[in-house]
DNA sequence: CCACTTATGTGCGCTATCGTACCGACGCAT
DNA sequence: ATGCGTCGGTACGATAGCGCACATAAGTGG
């Protein structure tokens, strides 16, 4: 049960494209249903589908040490899986997990790099798109070293919000600390400070966004950037 | 004074080029010096050239709270500055400084981007840099966030001795701390125990790299995945 | 309704790092 | 030779976050 009243039926990159790309590109795409925790790429493996999630989202995640995980970027409807390809490499270095479920287009490989031939404005969107993805990793890298958990945690609450496109999140305390690298104690003294200030209300492994603007102000400004700079990237595109 | 038996001459990443692509691009580059210091290009800044460095090296920095900086790559002769107009945007939102002076080739921002059309090796060793660039960016974020001073010290030297192409490294301890995001206090607990592990000297803004397979250890594996995944990229290129 | 699993709350001692400050040493410039 | 600015060493209290461990509470399945 969500508070959506309208389930979205695109994906944002896609749907910016002129009719003509779009139509090509939807000729070879396929609607998949991606589940809660489904592994999508691993470090290394070679990219066989594209996804562009409609209603859906997915965590990229860096390996450290072996073992130790670390959220560095996530794609909803205003991104996509896959952007190696967008550089002409077949593989990727990070893991990709579905965070939330749902539906996605998915591309084969090979047809994608046709289209990207093929589609001038699909390449530049998807080539903006990576800009976007890199400067998000540099912000991201600054704000996981400087700012504090609450605040992190409320960008990231704001994150999945706008890539899910609901109130409700379902997420635990244990995996909220592993995306955002620290001890699930932690997740849940931040937790309770945000609910305490009405930001949230959250309950086992659900969490209601109750007060986004009150959420942007407990964030630090890198929200805020990370969406001025998608903005500015593809209202020129 | 240097250690360094053979002044380079190029730009691995123009080196690699066939030749009537290198001659193509070499036409188009002029040789400038780099000064310390530098500032080569302010977040929101057009890029007007293109730079490659050929015998100095720049650190990319990205910028939060108005005033808190932190490094999140470095390019020097394996690498460029410009990546943005790679993915046909003309600005950038990091910072670039130079931080070891000496010569670089430069290229003006249109020649580049009709060079990117012309030439396809280019525009694919050009691309495959940014996905170097990017998950360097990704594993750095999880580095700051979770190794330990020394370690990222020991890191930094390495990557910096790499584009420096030189033993003798000119940097002071507060330097390093902007580099690196703490205190400069905290550089110096580091760099004792580097030195005193005879993995370094320094004194006065010099430091010597004494042991480099000693600094490697000391090192997070982040160093040594870089590596491999730059020779990754570029050995199919 | 009970046993079990999962999610959250909490406590405690520990450590890395911070902020700040001060001092001495070095070396350049006059 | 002197003076001043820069660089590095050190100290000290403060603190955010850690590792670990345990308690409680809420669902879940038999």
């Amino acid at each position: 049960m969500t508070s959506r009243l309208q389930v979205p039926t695109t994906n944002y990159l896609l749907a910016g494209l002129p009719d003509l790309e779009r139509n090509a590109v939807m000729a070879d795409c396929e609607t998949v249903e991606l589940a809660f925790n489904e592994v999508l790429l691993r470090p290394e493996d070679t990219i066989t589908y594209v996804y562009f999630p409609v209603d859906c989202f997915i965590s990229l995640i860096t390996v450290v040490d072996n073992d130790i995980r670390l959220e560095v970027s996530m794609a909803g409807r205003e991104g996509m899986l896959g952007t190696s390809l967008v550089l002409g490499i077949e593989d990727t270095p990070l893991l990709s997990l579905v965070q939330g479920a749902g539906p996605a287009l998915r591309i084969h490989a090979a047809n994608f790099k046709r289209l990207l031939e093929q589609c001038p404005v699909l390449n530049q969107r998807m080539k903006g798109y990576v800009y976007f993805v890199m400067n998000q990793l540099a912000k991201t890298a600054a704000c996981n070293h400087f700012h504090a958990i609450e605040a992190r945690l409320a960008r990231w609450l704001l994150m999945t919000q706008d890539r899910a496109g609901t109130d409700q999140l379902y997420l635990t305390h244990e995996f909220l600390a592993i995306m955002l690298g620290v001890r699930r104690a932690g997740v849940t003294l931040a937790a309770i400070a945000l609910q305490t200030r009405g930001l949230i209300v959250y309950h086992r492994g659900e969490i209601d966004v109750l007060d986004r603007q009150g959420l942007i102000e407990a964030s630090c400004d890198c929200y805020m950037e990370d969406c001025a700079l998608y903005d500015r990237v593809f209202k020129a595109l």
